[in-house]
RNA sequence: GCCGAAGUGGUGGAAUUGGUCAGACACGCCGGCCUCAAAAGCCGGUGGCCUUCGGGCCGUGUGGGUUCGAGUCCCACCUUCGGCACCA
């Protein structure tokens, strides 16, 4: 056999696969006994080119793939690009060309790698969210929404990044600063789009009850996102004002102890304060201004308002203070402060030398008034709190809400931390929000006929805090679709978000033209069975993708509420104790490793690494280890040819290694869904049929060792399994395990004595308890530590002998 | 502060349900073969300490515990990473 020539060979089998169609899918797929498997990897941004990242994310994927297709099922496996957005749009300003031409030129660039890796895609399938055949049904869906009042456009506080010039999702926003630039993010008080995800809330909590498999920690994320707490809307009374006082609670049985009350700078009334306390405004306005980090700060700031509030359970009148601690967004943008059980009301009682009134203790008394005490609810009573005291505290707490709901003061309410999604951007590159502006019929949907509203060219696309959309004057005036008078068009763009968030299901339907898809195909094939990406978008793009799924749902254009079942996150990969990126200069370039080793090479290496959904250092020699080990396995294969097979598959030491390593693999890819091993174990066995040369069984160990190997270096494991005289290996059934192989006649038993090892003796397997207690007695070895003494066993069949004095 | 994950040789990691002296499989390193030499390849060794070379003792972040038996279970702590954080 010649020498191993990964070049030559891959080309070779990237050929073959592409003019045998070998993992194209028919969207029905004609077999209706043959049972689905949907593995999709998130799709990449088309900003650069491919990092080690993507190649671990395609190659697991790639893995599961192959292996589904050999069980026999009908495997979708599609891919795209995530074409619109920041990303690709930030990287065209960088390189100072056209956004569409940057990403079509990024498009084919990660094309032709993806192709050079060999992942087994049906690229029938392609789809580019920024050309009009898939962004017509971004608007076409952005429109169903829009109908069922999901969409919506207001003016509110929104985040606004000073150096892309365009606001945020609060999802977007990390520790204060911009998600994509690290900029500082601004409040901006402006009229933007939102879709209502808030609607959703509670589905998307509790729906994950429908989910088949999720690392928990997505979860987690996702609920923490959510923020549901339940308690209760108590109205506080102004008198002065004549204005009754929504706060929200969660403690509705700490009412007694509220001794002040707080409304955030923003709050509406401050400005009506104004009057009797001019100097609020100026600090209201200089709070609200402040920086969200100086705002967290531990030195509260406050001013008392000259007014007070009614406490609706002991008619209390407590001084109403504006202070920068509380937060118009959360809740009702005031709160009754309850200093002696929270301990931010109580840091401002402290310093502002405000009345702490304790009202819950624990029911075997103690609690320190000097402390804020935080309540938990679980083992305490109320105190000091009228006719409620001495009830434990959870029932002080329906009580105390049945009693405001009787007097129409208060009622059980929830509250989240979840906003709406604002997907608006007054960015260029997106998709153009379908609907015009007429000054009598309000906002018209773009007829339905006259999608997709094509994203127009503009002379100059740098953002400047208005959308650069704005500067094509002659697409901006339309007539209005419904009265015919004047109308503009929107200019903002849709977040990049947006698009991913539908993406899933056109990869079933990719050329429909007469709608974004087909019902009974997205049916068939969604939930995916496998999505596969990072940990990045555990918030962002699953939980967008999450609401998508259930308002098209709702709308009647899906038939299922989640769109993926099992979910699994990659590791990240890290060089020289750091994520790879090109700021740090610690980036390792897949092409360049393709080129030196071969694609097989560096796929077997993503996954032999470690665990892959562990963070993992990338080792320098790592791809040439597993270059050496397909070199290894192309010889073995040369030095059997050279022999006369026995057809002999059972019985020898080979045979039983072999069948034992097709159900190690299989077991863990299968069920435990972990990849490094089932490599170690193919090593073993090449190193095995290395040193068994005279074994009967070798020819069909080696071939078991080219067939398992196959998922992970399909283009080697072709050639070779040619060479062996067969052809076609990735449709070649996945190996079974015999299990008559499996069990061995001899086992080897090992005998403690009092925990420690002190013998082992081969034994014949499935002997009983007494007889392996019997024949571990008799070992001289044994005897020597027993000293005539009777022990106690404890024994493992066909294992181990523990004998204890 | 709260929530979550993780700590195993020089390195990446393995040990699936508590059960074969923990360290598979690789990387690296050491020795040997081959070679004029080198590379590649092949063979052997490689947790620590002690050793009369038979073996002995110690060892999975730290300290305790449960158990005949713990990397694996429990408690406390330390460290690292990730998420959330004036959320009322």
């Amino acid at each position: 056999m010649d020498a191993y020539d990964p070049h030559a060979i891959e080309r070779k089998w990237q050929q073959v696969w592409q003019e045998a169609a070998a993992f194209e899918t028919p969207s029905h797929p004609e077999t209706t006994d043959r049972r689905k498997a949907y593995v999709l990897e998130m799709l990449p941004y088309p900003s650069g080119e491919l990092h080690m990242g993507h190649v671990l994310n395609y190659t697991l994927g790639d893995v599961v793939s192959h292996v589904r297709r050999r069980r026999g099922y009908a495997v979708l496996r599609p891919m795209g690009y995530d074409a619109f957005g920041l990303p690709a749009e930030n990287a065209a300003i960088r390189e100072g060309g056209h956004p569409r031409a940057v990403t079509e030129r990024n498009i084919a660039a990660i094309r032709e790698q993806i192709k050079r890796m060999g992942w087994s895609i049906d690229w029938t399938r392609e789809v580019s969210t920024a050309e009009p055949e898939y962004y017509r049904w971004t608007q076409w869906l952005f429109l169903k929404l829009f109908d069922a009042g999901l969409a919506y456009r207001k003016a509110a506080p929104v985040k606004w990044c000073p150096n892309d010039q365009t606001v945020l999702a609060n999802e977007q926003v990390i520790d204060g600063r911009c998600e994509r630039c690290g900029w500082e993010v601004e409040v901006r008080n402006l009229e933007q789009w939102l879709f209502k995800i808030t609607d959703y809330a509670d589905r998307l909590l509790e729906d994950m009850s429908l989910l088949e498999s999720w690392p928990e920690r997505v979860l987690t994320m996702q609920r923490n996102w959510i923020g549901r707490s339940e308690g209760a809307e108590v109205l506080f009374r102004i008198e002065e004002l004549d204005e009754d006082v929504p706060v929200f609670t969660t403690r509705p049985d700490t009412l007694f102890g509220a001794t002040f009350f707080v409304l955030a700078p923003e709050h509406p009334l401050v400005e009506r304060f104004a009057g009797r306390t001019p100097e609020l405004l100026d600090y209201a306005r200089h709070a609200a201004a402040k920086k969200i980090e100086e705002r967290a700060s531990d030195d509260k700031t406050g001013l008392f308002s000259g007014y007070h509030a009614i406490n609706p359970v002991n008619g209390e009148r407590i001084p109403i203070w504006v202070a920068d601690y509380v937060l118009m967004e959360y809740g009702t943008g005031a709160i009754m402060a309850v200093p002696a059980h929270d301990e931010r009301d109580f840091a401002f009682a402290k310093r502002f030398d405000l009345p702490i009134v304790q009202v819950v203790a624990p029911a075997d008394g103690g609690g320190d008034p000097e402390t804020a005490y935080v309540a938990h609810s679980d083992n305490e009573v109320l105190v000091n709190s009228g006719e409620f005291s001495g009830l434990p505290a959870p029932e002080g707490k329906r009580r105390i809400v049945e009693w405001l709901e009787d007097r129409g003061l208060g009622r059980a309410t929830t509250s989240y931390r979840l906003r709406d999604w604002l997907l608006s951007r007054q960015r260029y590159w997106g998709c153009p929000i379908p609907v015009v502006h007429c000054e009598r019929c309000g906002i018209v949907p773009v007829p339905e006929e006259e999608l997709p509203v094509l994203l127009p060219e503009v002379e100059d696309y740098l953002p400047k805090g208005r959308s650069p959309l704005a500067a094509a004057e002659d697409w901006v005036r339309v007539s209005c679709p419904s009265c015919g008078g004047e109308g503009r068009r929107e200019t903002d763009t849709m977040d990049t978000f947006v698009d991913s968030s539908w993406y899933f299901l056109r990869y079933t339907d990719p050329h429909n033209d007469a709608a974004p898809f087909d019902r009974a195909l997205v049916d068939y094939w969604l939930p995916v069975n496998q999505y596969i990406g990072g940990i990045e978008h555990a918030i962002l793009h699953l939980m967008y993708a999450r609401f998508f799924t259930k308002a098209l749902y709702d709308l009647g254009l899906v038939g299922f509420e989640e769109p993926f079942a099992r979910l699994f996150n990659q590791g990240m990969i890290y060089r020289f104790g750091a994520k790879m990126s090109k700021s740090k200069g610690n980036v390792v370039s897949p092409d360049e490793l393709v080129e030196r080793f071969g694609a097989d090479a560096l796929r077997v290496y993503i996954l032999f690494m470690g665990p892959a959904d562990a963070d993992k250092e990338w080792q320098e020699t790592g791809v040439e280890g597993a270059s050496r080990f397909l070199q290894r396995l192309w010889r073995v294969v040369g030095n059997e040819l050279d022999r006369t097979p026995t057809g002999v598959a059972t019985g020898t030491p080979l045979a039983r290694k072999a069948h034992a390593t097709i159900a190690k693999v299989s077991d863990d890819i299968e069920r435990r869904f972990v990849f490094n091993t089932p490599i170690a174990a193919v090593m073993e066995l090449v190193n095995e049929i290395s040193r068994s040369a005279d074994d009967d069984a070798s020819r069909f160990a080696v071939e078991t060792a080219v067939s398992l190997i196959q998922p992970y270096a399909p283009h080697i494991a072709e050639e070779l399994w040619s060479a062996l005289g067969h052809s076609r290996l990735w449709r070649e059934p996945w190996p079974e395990a015999d299990p008559s192989q499996l069990e061995r006649e001899l086992i080897e038993l090992v005998v403690q004595v009092n925990g420690k090892v002190r013998d082992r003796v081969q034994v014949q397997a499935g002997l009983g308890k007494d007889e392996l207690v019997a024949l571990a007695k008799r070992l001289p070895k044994v005897q020597a530590y027993l000293n005539g003494q009777e022990p106690r066993a404890y024994v493992v069949p066909d294992k181990l002998v523990n004998l204890v004095v």
